[in-house]
DNA sequence: CCAAATACTTTACGCGCGTAAATTATTTGT
DNA sequence: ACAAATAATTTACGCGCGTAAAGTATTTGG
C-alpha cells in the first residue's frame, strides 16, 4: 500500500481510506487512485486489513455439514446476501464432527468476525465451547436451535412442518406411521416425533413410530437400510409412511425399489412415502418426493438481516422466530 | 501472546516457537506452558501468525460449485488429507461463478497459501486471471484442466471413462446413444463426447449423441427437460442412453418416471440408463444408476501429494495425471 | 568438574494494514 | 475575496504475531 500510494500520489492514510470506502474521498482523488489501480493492480490484504479494524465486515457461516446439499444450498445463500450487505462471509463445515465445529469456532476468533452465522451439529455440540463462543461473539443460531445461546434463533417450525404434512397425509388416505432414525444427530428429530404424535392423537388416530438404528450423517443409507429391515419384518402398519427428512425418505425410496414395491399415490401403488425439508433432490426422486419444505429464502434473509441489524447495534433479547414450511405435493405421497 | 508468555513465566519467542511445533522446545518448558495453558486457554491467531511468516501451512480448495456433493465430496477429502500432512486447508466454492472464481483466487492471495488446489470452472473461466494466480502460488489443479496451467494436473481419465462403459454397454445389450448438454460447462465433457464416438466407431457401431439445451449448474433440470423433449420427439434411436454425468442422468430417470418408461436392465423394461462420474447420489436412484466412478480417493490422494511434494520444493515438470475410473454396475443398466 | 552444546531470554524489527492527532491544502458559501 | 468547512498529508503508534541476533542460563558429555 505503501508503494501504490507512492505511485498514486496519494498518502497512504488516503488510500486506506479509499478501500475502507472509495466515497469517502474526494472526486478528484477518487479518480487518481483508480487510475493508478489500472496501472498497478494492488489489492489490499484483507487479513492484515481485519488486523487492527475495530468493527470488521466479516461474517463467518458455520455449517453442520457441507456434503449436505440443503446446507450446501443454504449456506451459498446465506453467502449471497452477505455480500449484498456490503460484508465479506467465510464458509465453514464442521463436516459433522463436534470436536471440528469447537475447531472451527476458535479459528473463526482469528477473523475477528463482527457476527457469525451458526448452524450447530445438534445434538452432539459442545454446548460449553458454543456458549463461551457465542458470549464472545455476536452469534445467530440457525437451522437448529441449541439453548437459548446466541443473539437469536430462526428456523423453521418443525411442530408445524411434520402436523401439516400429516394432516396432509390422513385427508388423503391412510394415516402415516413414522419413519426415523432412533438416535437422530439434530433436535429437529425429536420435535418432529412429537408433533407428529400429537397430530395423529388430535386427528384420532394411532401413531406408530419405526426408529431404525444408525450414527452418523448417511442418512440415506440409514433409510434403505432401515427400510429394507422394516419392509421384511412388515413392521409398517399401514401403507404410508412420514419420515422424519427427506435423505431418509430418499434412501425408504430405494429400499422399496429394491423389493419392487411400487411408491406412489395411484391405486396402483402399494405404499405412499412422504419426507420433511424440501431438500434440492427431492425434486428428482422416482416418484417425486412429497414433502413439506424449509422456506429457504425466509430463513436464510431473516437470519442475515436479524444478525446484520446486531452488529448495527440493534440489540434486542433473545428471540426464536420458527418459519412455516410449504407443502410441496409431488407423485410419492 | 505476550500476556500469556508472562503468566507461563516463558518468554514470547519461546512460546511462538512452541505453538508453531511443540516439539521444538524443551521438555520441562513445554510441560510449563502446556500447564499455563489449561490456566489460560490462550490460543494465536492464525492470521497473524501467517502475516510475517515466509512459509505459510496455509492451503487453498477451490471448486467450482460446492452444493454439487461431488464436488463437496472431494473437496472434504482434501481438506482431511491436509490437515493430516499438518497443513491449514481453507474451502472456497465460485458458486458457479467465473467472476466469483476470479475473486476467490484473489482474497486466497491474501491467506499467503503455500499452495492451492483449484478446481476450475472449466470453459466459463477466465484463463488470464487463473494464469496470473498460477504464476504466483504453487498451484495443483484437479477436476478439470485448463491448458497446462499451475504445477500439475490430476483428474480423471475421462476417455477411458466413457469408452469402458460404453464397452460393457454394448456388450450386455443395444449400443447406447449419448445424452448430453450441447453446451457444458465442463471441458471433460467435450472429451467424454468424442470417446463415445472413438469407442463406438471402433466397436464398428454408429454413434448417435442428443444434444440437449441449457444453461448454468441445474444438471438434473437440464436433464429432466431436455430428457422429456426427447423421450416425447422419439430422439433416442436405441433403448440405451449413456449420459454425460450422472446428473444429467438423474434428471433423465425422473424424465421416465414420469412419462411411465420403466429403466433397467431386466426384460420388462423399456430402457437402460447409465451415468458417468459415480455421484454420491447415484446409488439412491430408482433404480441405482449404472455409472463408472471417479476414484475419489486415488484422485485426491494423489492431488495433495503432488502439491505438498512440490511444496516441499520437489519440483517437477508440469504434467497431467488421469486416472482411471471403475464401472459401478446397478440396476439401471 | 569443565567445556561444548543446547535451550532460553532480551531486544529489536518486520508483516500489511487501521487509525488517531496535528498540520496543511483545497473547496465551499457568501 | 475571505473565513469556514472539508479533505489530504504527515507523523506516529498499534494489531498479534514471526524471526533474527546477541547474550545468558541450562544441559550434556567425558
Amino acid at each position: 500500500m505503501e508503494e501504490f500510494s507512492a505511485i498514486s500520489g496519494i498518502s497512504r492514510p488516503t488510500v486506506s481510506k479509499y478501500f475502507h470506502n472509495p466515497e469517502s474521498v474526494r472526486k478528484s482523488t477518487r479518480a487518481r487512485i483508480e487510475e493508478a489501480l489500472e496501472r498497478y493492480d494492488y489489492r489490499p490484504n484483507i487479513f492484515a486489513m481485519n488486523q487492527n479494524r475495530k468493527l470488521t465486515k466479516n461474517v463467518g457461516i458455520v455449517v453442520p455439514l457441507l456434503s449436505d446439499p440443503y446446507f450446501a444450498e443454504i449456506a451459498r445463500n446465506l453467502e449471497q446476501r452477505c455480500i449484498d450487505a456490503g460484508y465479506r462471509p467465510t464458509l465453514f463445515s464442521a463436516h459433522g464432527d463436534p470436536d471440528l465445529e469447537v475447531e472451527v469456532l476458535e479459528s473463526l476468533r482469528s477473523l475477528k468476525p463482527a457476527g457469525v452465522l451458526l448452524a450447530p451439529l445438534g445434538r452432539a455440540s459442545h454446548r460449553d465451547a458454543l456458549k463461551k463462543f457465542c458470549d464472545d461473539v455476536p452469534t445467530l443460531i440457525f437451522d437448529s436451535s441449541v439453548d437459548e445461546l446466541g443473539i437469536a434463533f430462526v428456523g423453521s417450525d418443525n411442530f408445524q412442518f411434520t402436523s401439516h404434512i400429516t394432516d396432509y397425509l390422513c385427508r388423503t388416505g391412510e394415516p402415516p406411521c413414522f419413519f426415523e432414525m432412533k438416535t437422530p444427530a439434530n433436535p429437529n428429530a425429536h420435535r418432529r416425533r412429537q408433533s407428529y404424535l400429537d397430530a395423529m392423537t388430535a386427528f384420532g388416530h394411532e401413531p406408530h413410530v419405526i426408529s431404525v438404528e444408525g450414527e452418523g450423517w448417511s442418512f440415506e443409507e440409514i433409510g434403505r437400510v432401515g427400510g429394507h429391515q422394516a419392509l421384511s419384518n412388515k413392521q409398517f402398519p399401514t401403507n404410508t409412511i412420514l419420515c422424519s427428512n427427506d435423505r431418509l425418505a430418499i434412501g425408504l425410496l430405494t429400499a422399496c425399489y429394491e423389493q419392487g414395491i411400487k411408491v406412489g399415490r395411484t391405486p396402483d401403488c402399494a405404499i405412499r412415502v412422504a419426507g420433511q425439508d424440501g431438500h434440492p433432490h427431492s425434486r428428482y426422486t422416482c416418484p417425486p418426493l412429497t414433502t413439506i419444505s424449509h422456506d429457504y429464502d425466509a430463513v436464510s434473509k431473516h437470519a442475515a438481516i436479524t444478525l446484520l441489524a446486531a452488529i448495527d447495534g440493534h440489540v434486542e433479547p433473545w428471540k426464536s422466530t420458527r418459519l412455516e414450511g410449504k407443502l410441496i405435493l409431488r407423485d410419492s405421497a
